[in-house]
DNA sequence: GAAGTAGATTTTGTATACATCTTTTTTGAG
DNA sequence: CTCAAAAAAGATGTATACAAAATCTACTTC
């Protein structure tokens, strides 16, 4: 049996991704406890977690919130995924191998087959795979630091709005911009791959 | 009388700056309860908290330990930070406002005097001026997202270390920088103001 | 003598009870 | 009827007790 900050965390969280709680609303401890079947105290610890991840706004005294974002903080937070994973990208272009670029064509070649199956588009397993695609090029650069960073403003909930809002030929640029990156990483050739990769995060903002 | 958590947190910080506790080393909850008079449940809640922010290692069931850096973590750390700051300059140069702008010329004029004044150098004021200075900047950026993150990038025990080794040259080096920070933020000009930053962080790093 | 294992000890994880602080409701005066 | 203050209700913060896991120790066995 899986403990109990894991439950309360997991669940809190997909809660949150979900849209379980609306904006604003305020999470009370003892709900989210009889809601998981645990005791508060874990579930203080996966808030704590949650709140050190930006996932939920703390305020002592006054429990936890779900954070109801701003357009601009919005827009900040792309900037940051911006900068950060065409960092990611220059680095992971001087230390990836071979089986990671494999790996990363397969996945390209699969989220394409979902794209081009308009009728039918799976937006959840194609968010999966895009997790997947961008997390290779992250364990690549080689950096705890880096990677931890990037969770931090990454941003679940944003990522999963982002594909929804894909009409046909944003969802096409996508793509082309995967197969640009597995070039440039090939090559690599680290300036293009962080440009690529800019390239990629801004054009994303755009579409929302 | 301040609260537990606050105790807790602070007086861990505290000892892990003050290198109380060496690294590798595995903080044990109940010591940490007693060194500071209060439960193990803010001491959880404290280490919770460092650990999100990597002031310590956590591990389930396992406890905390102190993290020991090695050179390359230490220089991607730099490298993040150089591009944190350098986008916050940037950010700053585009809403800085004058009464900021004074507060940083009378922090650099205070700095300039403690680092002329050699045979006394008092580095822990110099330390605490110099976070203020980079804090004001931080501030002018506008962006709680970026401050977040800078945050968990800065670990004030690097920049302890870093003015401990200074040298009278690199010291004087360090000044000049404020001063074209200023001069740049000054023009309101952004791409000066970032560059200027990450020389002055790449500088700070390879005086280490 | 070394390695492995069973028991004892220590440490972390969880639940519950109580204290403190917020918020809401109620009640009273103006 | 409105506003304010006080009391009551509810939520968070803290402490303690207990359960589970890990580590350490001592002993057995090869």
């Amino acid at each position: 049996m899986a403990k109990a900050l894991d439950k309360a965390y997991a669940g809190i969280r997909a809660a949150l991704l979900a849209g379980d709680f609306q904006p604003g609303a305020r999470l009370k401890e003892e709900e989210l406890a009889a809601r998981f079947g645990v005791s508060r105290t874990p579930v203080r610890e996966a808030l704590r977690q949650l709140a050190a991840e930006s996932f939920v706004s703390l305020t002592p005294n006054h429990g936890v919130c779900v954070p109801d974002w701003s357009l601009e903080e919005l827009e900040e937070s792309f900037a940051l995924r911006s900068l950060l994973e065409g960092h990611a990208a220059e680095r992971a272009a001087e230390r990836i191998e071979d089986g990671e670029l494999a790996e990363m064509r397969q996945l390209a070649e699969e989220m394409e087959a979902i794209a081009a199956d308009h009728p039918t588009l799976d937006l959840e397993r194609l968010a999966d795979l895009n997790g997947r695609f961008h997390r290779i090029i992250l364990d690549a650069a080689r950096s705890r630091r880096l990677a931890d960073l990037i969770r931090h403003v990454v941003e679940l909930p944003v990522v999963l709005r982002t594909f929804r809002h894909y009409d046909a030929t944003a969802l096409e640029r996508s793509m082309a911009h995967h197969r640009d990156l597995i070039a440039a990483l090939d090559a690599r050739d680290a300036p293009w791959a962080a440009a690529t990769m800019r390239s990629h995060i801004a054009s994303a903002w755009h579409t929302v």
